[in-house]
DNA sequence: CCCTCCTTACCCCAAATGAGCGATATAACT
DNA sequence: AGTTATATCGCTCATTTGGGGTAAGGAGGG
């Protein structure tokens, strides 16, 4: 029973020839198109073994897409498909449920091997994307890029925890206005103008 | 100029073996020992471009060895290669700076491949390990357990950013009190008191 | 010895924010 | 028809915060 695959991409000429390549190939593609608005249910009457989902569709793009398919049918592969490896992008589609990241780039042959390794339970990605998800884990190293002093750094983990400057300054057994004066230094060293920024930076970066 | 490897596996036939293998194909083994406490030294002197690093091995463990090896000299790309495949040590690997994890059926041919992968920047994983390394993105539906409308966490996800009211209202093309409104509500829902606390929480506990 | 950085602390002032009241309109559900 | 939730907007007032200074004591390097 060959495998089914259904693809999503707003290019034309790519989205056929990337059809024509998997049929020669063996797979069978049970449908394509160029946006994904219907994707939910596409996923639920062709149920494909394999989705190559594009992010930049007009209309809804696939990021809702690859949502909509693991609602409709979480056993379905999805495998992200496009030229963005920005981390927002990124890390939007592996929380709404991706399997696999590909950037266009791949050579067609890495595509066979990508659809092949999420069929038996991998997680494909390309190189510099599978990097990225895994630098998500190293806690350390990026907490010094700032150059932060040690109280910095302590006062920062107060901050993160929500704790407002009097609570902090309690805390650690400070005067408020010194609280302050670390801030004020933190807040130039992240390149920030407020303990909100600081707090989204702080987390997002991972500096503490 | 050859790529040089060290190796860090207690089976001394294994050890012996993938040396082999390696010189066989064109690598440079500079070093393989059956134990990693003084892996940091190793990594100094030896400055090897790649570390393939077993887990269980008598004294320190495999996992200690990559964290030595990760402060000493970050360059270094250190693969894991291990039969563990439990999220403990996989996490705990990949926490302490390992670049890549594989397990060791992994037959020789993809050891190279994923050798070649690692010096590119990339990080090579066995399918099931890249598998559960994605799952851990998914986004479970502990989302909405704080009854957020969708217009609030469009404004907790402004908020998230650092953005101020102002700059939120100017975005959402709301006035100003509208959005505050809006976080009014948003802090009643959160039990928080401020805007601070709400990021760290919507943040620590990916509410959004 | 001088200079820099860190840590501590204080001042004033303007802006941002949270808490406390409101209000209206719409939609959905009972 | 009434209730509820949502979304929109308004107003005060006290508190919190950020930005601008200043400065003293100590540690460390050149």
């Amino acid at each position: 029973m060959p495998i089914k695959i259904v693809l999503f991409e707003d290019n034309d000429r790519l989205r056929e020839s990337l059809a024509y390549l998997l049929k020669m190939n063996g797979y069978e593609v049970v449908g394509d198109y160029n946006q994904c608005s219907d994707a939910a249910n596409i996923a639920r009457v062709y149920v494909p073994d394999v989705v190559l989902m594009d992010i930049d569709m007009p209309g809804d793009n696939g990021i809702k897409g690859v949502r909509w398919i693991k609602e409709a049918r979480p056993q379905t592969s999805v495998i992200m498909y496009t030229v963005f490896e920005d981390d927002e992008k990124l890390f939007e589609c592996l929380c709404a449920g991706a399997n696999g990241y590909l950037l266009k780039k791949t050579p067609p042959a890495k595509l066979f091997d990508a659809i092949q390794e999420v069929l038996e339970g991998g997680a494909p990605m390309s190189p510099v994307i599978a990097r990225k998800v895994l630098n998500t884990f190293q806690v350390k190293e990026t907490s010094n890029k700032y150059n932060l002093s040690p109280r910095e750094i302590e006062v920062l983990q107060w901050l993160i925890k929500g704790y407002s400057i009097k609570i902090i300054a309690a805390e650690m057994k400070l005067a408020f206005d010194t609280v302050r004066s670390h801030l004020k230094n933190i807040y130039q060293k992240l390149h920030v103008n407020c303990g909100k920024e600081a707090i989204a930076k702080a987390l997002s970066e991972r500096i503490v």
